[in-house]
This record gives C-alpha cells, sequence and structure tokens, in this order.
DNA sequence: TATCAATATAGATAAACATCGATATAGAAG
DNA sequence: CTTCTATATCGATGTTTATCTATATTGATA
C-alpha cells in the first residue's frame, strides 16, 4: 500500500513524467504525437511510457501501427485517498 | 507550481521520508524520538528532516534542547488540489 | 567552563536515474 | 518481400540520491 503510494509518488516526481500524464489525460494517447511536445528524445519518452504503464498508472495497447496509451485515472483517485488520510492522522489515529 | 508539485512529490517518494512525515503528523515532532523507530540512522534522519522542510513541507524551530518538526498540512492540501485537478483534465480542459 | 545530549556536516560509496545517439524490432502496407 | 513508420533496446554517460562512519557544532546545564 504504502510502497504503491511511494512508486506512484516517484513517478509524478519528474517533470517530464508529469507532463507526458498531462498530455495522456488531455487525449494524446499515441506516443508519435507526444513527441513533439516534449523536450525529450525519443528513446527517453519511451523510457518514460515505460516506467509510467509499469507502475501502474497507465495501460498500454496495440492499436494498428500506434500503441495507445490510457491513464488509470482510479491510481489518481488512489494518491489523493491517501493523501487525505495522511492529512487527517494524528496523535490518536492508526496508522495508514 | 509545477515545479512545486514535482518537489512535494519526490520527498514522498522515499518510504522512510513518507514514515517521517507520518511520523511528524502523529506529533513525534522531535528527531531523538524519530531515530528509535525508524531503520536508519541519525545522519540519514538529519539529512531527510532537511530536505522535508527545504522543500517547504514542514518547518523547524528550536525549542530548549531539541529542534521541533512541524508538517504544514497545508501543502498536502496544495497537492490533493493538483491531483485532483491533474484528474479532470480532459481534451477540453486548459493546462494546469 | 567542562560536559553532555541533540543535531549537523564532511567525505565516501554504491545504486538509481534521466538522458542521449545508434540500432534493432515489429507490424502495416505497398 | 521490401519498405516505411512507430516503438523498443543497447550501451554509454553524467547526475542525483540514500546511506554510512566519523567528526563537528550548538546550546543547556552541572
Amino acid at each position: 500500500m504504502k510502497e504503491e503510494m511511494t512508486k506512484y509518488f516517484k513517478i509524478l516526481s519528474d517533470s517530464n513524467r508529469l507532463e507526458i500524464i498531462e498530455l495522456l489525460l488531455k487525449g494524446e494517447t499515441c506516443g508519435c504525437t507526444l513527441i513533439d511536445k516534449l523536450p525529450i528524445s525519443q528513446p527517453t519518452l519511451s523510457y518514460h511510457l515505460k516506467h509510467i504503464t509499469e507502475a501502474g498508472l497507465a495501460t498500454a495497447r496495440r492499436e494498428g501501427n500506434w500503441i495507445k496509451h490510457y491513464i488509470d485515472r482510479t491510481k489518481i483517485d488512489d494518491m489523493i485517498k491517501f493523501l487525505e488520510d495522511l492529512k487527517n492522522v494524528s496523535e490518536d489515529s492508526c496508522s495508514l
């Protein structure tokens, strides 16, 4: 649980990755269009997409010539939930 | 803004740091009591507390012999807000 | 002022990370 | 079956990170 969260937070801790996620949420879905909007090379984009996917924040699926990427919004919800709980931790609350 | 967020997320991306933050929220406040509850050395704890503070997630203030640390819960709110906005990003929304 | 407890710094190290250019692979389509 | 486009992998590199031990600093107090 907490392991999962640190993994997600690590993904969000890089500005290029955050940008990628934002673009994916906006409907970009395809690496070939992402690449023009980011200050990184194609191999680096591939590397980030792989990590985002392996962390469980996105899924990838081939569609014809392209590989489409979809952010799993429920994972963002999980993070929000976790932070809400964290914020409410107090001297007499149980651990997360 | 987004820079600030990646900085916060980086802080939360390490399990020891997350543990420290949780303990601080529970009212530990002092390094000397934290140290017994963590699998790290005193210098490493000092190192993490420094980073948490420099990132703006906590404040530190000397009180007699000890230095007390206080998490700024509004920063957690900022993260929650950011993630809410991120989740709601869509094809026709503006950028964060 | 000498001592002690809490905290910080220095210096070292190994691992992880972000990045690149070059190249390989995979699948669609001619 | 060759070609083209999208994506992945390889190998290298410089940087950042988490961690340690040893030592310094700081401030309270005996």
